[in-house]
DNA sequence: TGCCAGGCCCTCTTTAGGGCCTT
């Protein structure tokens, strides 16, 4: 299987709660393609669980179990999700989040996920150390990337992240005079230690 | 009704523990 280097869906889960082997359901996807280094396709889903979003939930999200009722069930939705998303490589903040909700539900509808993932949260690690923390809110007034203000709802989480992720390439790309950061070069810069960082980075230039 | 996790990283580590991040 192979991706094109410039072009990823990044993505993101509205859920309710933090582990589907609990029982928790994703509530909403929010999904945009990246390709060339700009987003040109979107996908968003608010979707009906079949079980109650609790307090905290409908509070932090704003995605209320009204809202939920009118909704087409998580089977539909992610059948549709696994349309858009293809064999592309995938990027999710705290990507080990989003990818076991993604295989718990396309689990369900007996698809596999074998689509390659990487993290921007563990990229951002790396590059920024300096920030006050690593959350994507955090990250994106720290890089002064643009925003509609809208925190906690998949599809403005997910054209954040992408925006991190674009500005992470782009500022790669101009401190170590390299072109064509591929997919796979971040998945390796975000496991590689701390420690190795300079190591790794000389390697690009 | 309320509760529940897991992967990664760092370090005062590796026969471990605690913090970060996601909802």
């Amino acid at each position: 299987m192979t991706h094109r280097a410039d072009s990823v869906i990044v993505l993101d889960f509205e859920t309710t709660g933090m582990s589907p082997h609990y029982g928790d359901r994703v509530i909403e996807v929010g999904a945009v393609r990246i390709e060339a280094g700009e987003i040109v396709d979107r996908f968003q889903g608010l979707m009906n669980p079949g079980i109650r979003i609790n307090s905290f939930i409908e509070e932090f999200t704003g995605i209320t179990n009204a809202m939920v009722a009118e909704a087409p069930p998580c089977e539909a939705v992610m059948s549709d999700l696994q349309l858009f998303v293809g064999d592309s490589a995938i990027v999710a903040h705290n990507s080990s989040f989003d990818r076991r909700f993604l295989q718990a539900e396309w689990r369900r509808l007996k698809l596999e996920c074998e689509n390659p993932f990487a993290c921007s949260m563990l990229t951002a690690r790396r590059i920024y150390s300096d920030a006050p923390n690593h959350k994507l809110g955090t990250l994106v007034a720290f890089n002064q990337l643009k925003n509609d203000g809208v925190f906690h709802r998949a599809l403005a989480d997910a054209e954040m992240t992408a925006h991190l992720w674009l500005h992470m390439l782009q500022q790669i790309e101009r401190r170590f005079d390299v072109f064509d950061i591929r997919f796979s070069t971040m998945q390796k810069l975000a496991k590689v230690s701390k420690s190795s960082v300079s190591k790794f980075f000389a390697q690009l230039a």
